[in-house]
DNA sequence: GTCTATAACGAGATAGAC
DNA sequence: GTCTATCTCGTTATAGAC
């Protein structure tokens, strides 16, 4: 496999698990036996390797929210799955990539910091539209322009997450995600014996 | 002023604007006019510092909690000053200390870490008994345990801050704090024109 | 592409004088 | 309590051989 995209790999983990400022060349040069002269050869700097992490996550998230377009059936559900994308990351106790770049954000140098507002951008005007499409259809409720339902939504996930994994717990994630999706979308049911829906896998 | 507290307060916005990872003795040194070995008279190891840090902060805001318990009429209001105390570390350009230290987490000293949970356990907590009164006086209506909803609101509230400092907008916050404070207490009015009300000052 | 070797600097921390 | 001086180690990064 391409050395580059193992290197991608383990700094990917080591930043959602660690942040940027919690990992080092050395971290990344043990766990794949090269050293630490071959990264630089790879990527010269942190700064153009934590850009590159950025570029790729985001181009995966496209690729996945596409996959949610297609597959899902309404809006509904795509928000489903949507959440379910975050919980498969905490799954694997991360942090969502970008979520833990922002807390980092005042020390990343300016590219990355772009890249960073351009994954949230992504994700908030997929989601605006989810949730213009989801009224139209008459699937979702709420209240106001759904890009303000989008930003409320992906705090919240960030948030969610971000808790949880002080915890330890993955379930005080889904359990908050369950409860966000239904007072975004306007559900207004009561159901007693209530079907447990899942969030991904 | 104590040495002791005057050390405490810059590291304590060095830790909510750079992360505990992204700061050092010498920038807190660089900013009081003394020397790093002065500082490891007070606080002998970064370790030390940081707990410190956790346990002043924990003190804190359970004086502001009993600030709000005492001025506030009722249990909605009382959530609209709790999200008002985030929207003022905000507006200073500050993440919350554990909701940062969140993000460090698995960097971090054990000591530190049962201090983070700690912080988020007395939000918690005070939290449900919100969210219990208010359902008992019939002023918030939601589904489900108290403390779910509390875990929803810090979680939720948390995040926000977190993606709204990248974009050095408070605005993006208290927009979802409002709505957030409205979906989760369960109020059901569609009013065309609707009373702004402010969060916090 | 990967290596050895090393530079240049900053980190947390300590010894001991004042 | 605060200082100077120093230690040790880890950090990013480079030079140059293979």
């Amino acid at each position: 496999m391409d050395t580059a995209q193992r290197i991608l790999d383990v700094a990917e983990r080591l930043v959602q698990t660690q942040g940027f400022n919690g990992f080092s060349y050395a971290d990344i040069s043990a766990e794949l036996d090269i050293t630490k002269a071959s990264l630089h050869y790879h990527f010269a700097t942190k700064a153009a390797l934590g850009s590159a992490l950025i570029t790729r996550y985001c181009a995966e998230f496209r690729h996945a929210l596409q996959g949610v377009d297609v597959s899902a059936a309404d809006a509904r559900e795509k928000l489903r799955r949507y959440a379910g994308l975050y919980a498969e990351v905490l799954r694997q106790h991360r942090m969502c990539l970008c979520g833990m770049l922002a807390a980092d954000y005042t020390t990343l140098p300016t590219l990355m910091r772009s890249g960073v507002k351009e994954f949230f951008d992504l994700n908030e005007s997929w989601l605006a539209q989810i949730f213009e499409e989801g009224r139209k259809q008459g699937v979702l409720r709420f209240r106001g322009p759904p890009l303000d339902s989008a930003r409320l939504l992906l705090g919240s996930l960030e948030g969610a997450m971000l808790v949880a994994r002080s915890y330890g717990d993955p379930e005080r994630f889904t359990s908050a995600a369950q409860r966000l999706l239904a007072e975004v979308s306007g559900s207004r049911k009561k159901r007693a014996g209530r079907t447990d829906r899942r969030l991904g896998r």
